[in-house]
DNA sequence: ATTAGCTGTAATTTTATTATTAACAGCTAC
DNA sequence: GTAGCTGTTAATAATAAAATTACAGCTAAT
């Protein structure tokens, strides 16, 4: 498949709001600096509202921030976009009728969690903030 | 695209072959347990070859660990099937001519990094012997 | 020596998941 | 009232994976 860039792309979203505070923000204009196209960029913005980070209206093209960069983490946007998709798959396919193989991918599954709890433990320290002020220091541009 | 199932199949071959020790032991045999074919099993075992976790001979059906279970981490399997592929992708098809997106991008890499590190230190950490033994306590079978 | 059976590897096809695109109903605000 | 936007759905294209095919070369048994 196609790697998917929900994650990225949703940040680059919220970071374009962000440095964008009150201004007319269209998902064309959203869509030209992803290079995608705006249905896409008003998919993930429902995805974005559905885990209430952002706030925005039909019609109205000024989304704003539901909450705080610093209240943002990366974590809250991998689950508003990605939802339960873990970051490692088991092979669910394997032969039902041989009970090792069975068991080993369940054996696996338990070390698979602990993987998943790492990495999202991690994306919950890392808020938009972190990234925006990352991204400030990179442009030279002051907050 | 398809998910990547190839830890969970490297390790299932590991594991077959922890429990097969001395046994002639066939891609065949390995791929019917997988559910797969034979030519992905002789693959994914090239990898694990070249990457030092077991030794086989071309035309002898008797693979062997090159290590002991013990020494064989859930990341060796990782880096020697995936090899660099990261589990978080940035979106590295942005307007160029947008700077803005593109030094988000940027920005995001540096924590793309820890999420990956957080998760690779834990596969360090997971060993070959402990899903073996999840899987012995699971089946009720004694080490 | 011959040969059956296997491995190692490359090339092609199929499949799964994603992004892309098109389309349109409904809201907003001028 | 209407231009421009959002929200949503459905269909299509793109991409990376597994599945398959094929075959040269090794092993070991006879």
């Amino acid at each position: 498949m196609k790697y998917s860039t929900r994650l990225s792309d949703g940040v680059h979203i919220l970071i374009f709001m962000l440095l964008n505070p009150g201004a007319e923000l269209t998902s064309d204009a959203i869509a030209l600096s992803i290079r995608t196209n705006p249905a896409f960029v008003r998919q993930m913005m429902s995805l974005l509202k559905k885990g209430g980070l952002i706030n925005c209206v039909k019609g109205k093209p000024r989304p704003t921030l539901a909450k705080s960069p610093e209240e943002i983490t990366l974590f809250d946007v991998y689950k508003a976009v990605e939802g339960d998709k873990p970051l490692l798959h088991l092979d669910t396919h394997t032969n039902p009728e041989c009970g090792v193989g069975v068991n080993i991918q369940y054996a696996l599954r338990e070390y698979y969690d602990k993987v998943q709890k790492s990495a999202e433990d991690t994306m919950k320290n890392i808020t938009l903030k972190d990234i925006a002020d990352n991204y400030f220091n990179r442009t030279g541009k002051e907050e």
